[in-house]
DNA sequence: GCTCCTCACTGAACGGCATTCGGTTCGATG
DNA sequence: CATCGAACCGAATGCCGTTCAGTGAGGAGC
């Protein structure tokens, strides 16, 4: 994981669609090279998978909720229930009041409070409080400076 | 918009390295049919981008956290001061008691620390309450599939 | 200091697949 | 019924992904 790897996955973040040989000259690399690099990276599972990022509000699920889940007991083995919701596009246990934060993706108020339901009615679960986002600045991919940020550059 | 649409979207969500040829195989399409769908799907802009996911952990990312922001003014058009701040990964203007809700990732809750710091210097922030991610049990895509789930097949 | 080994890169060659295009079918429109 | 347009198939072309032999830098061992 050097300044040419981070490069790599900046560009492949930009667009993975372009030649191995764009890629490449970009990071100041063959396009043999780059090819490798890439090959390894995604071997370490650094680079998880290639997708495509698809606009919610296109494919019905223009509406963008966050809920905050309340429970009366430990939600630690209750990932598959979540996950059985396709509406519930992340689930994180958090630190805090509530034990489960999930981001949910609908495309009606009426289908949000149906997602609500159906979170009432997993085991432990004592309360939801929603907050529906009105618009939304940016959404983007994590930068692979990330460590970069508040250490000196050497 | 169709179903053959939103199996392709399926698709290349999983994994956009696949050969069209497969993908139409997926679809019950040709290659070239399938080759043109996504190209309009591309121009339609329901399809932003093709990109990577890169393992948040792996470039120094390891904490998340979710930060309300409230604040004594109006914010819509303070998008360009959230995204100045490269560890944010989301913003959106929400209902309810905050203002705004933005999606952070840091190498250590030191670096957290210090984009709270940036996020309280923007204009018109007047507080954050921040929540930690203790475990992350999923992140997945928008389902193509979303419109259907609470109206009956045609 | 010298040699050996490993690792990363270059440049070229091969083959697969993205991309294009002519021809066909089907449905809608007038 | 005739015309038009949209969508698809199958094949041809050429680009580019993928591989490989060769080269050089760096480190370990003696």
């Amino acid at each position: 994981m050097d300044h040419i790897d981070r490069a790599l996955l900046v560009q492949l973040q930009q667009d993975a669609t372009q030649s191995y040989a764009a890629l490449g000259e970009a990071a100041g690399l063959s396009a043999g090279a780059a090819h490798e690099r890439v090959r390894k990276l995604r071997a370490r599972d650094v680079i998880r998978r290639t997708t495509v990022d698809v606009d919610p509000a296109a494919v019905g699920a223009g509406v963008l909720a966050y809920v905050m889940v309340d429970s009366a007991a430990w939600m630690g083995d209750s990932g598959a229930d979540f996950a059985a919701i396709p509406e519930i596009l992340e689930a994180h246990i958090i630190a805090g009041s509530a034990s489960v934060l999930v981001k949910v993706r609908t495309a009606t108020t009426e289908q949000l409070q149906d997602v609500l339901r159906r979170i009432y009615a997993i085991d432990g679960v004592s309360g939801t409080q929603a907050t529906v986002a009105l618009e939304t600045f940016f959404e983007r991919p994590v930068s692979p400076h990330a460590g970069d940020f508040s250490s000196p550059q050497p």
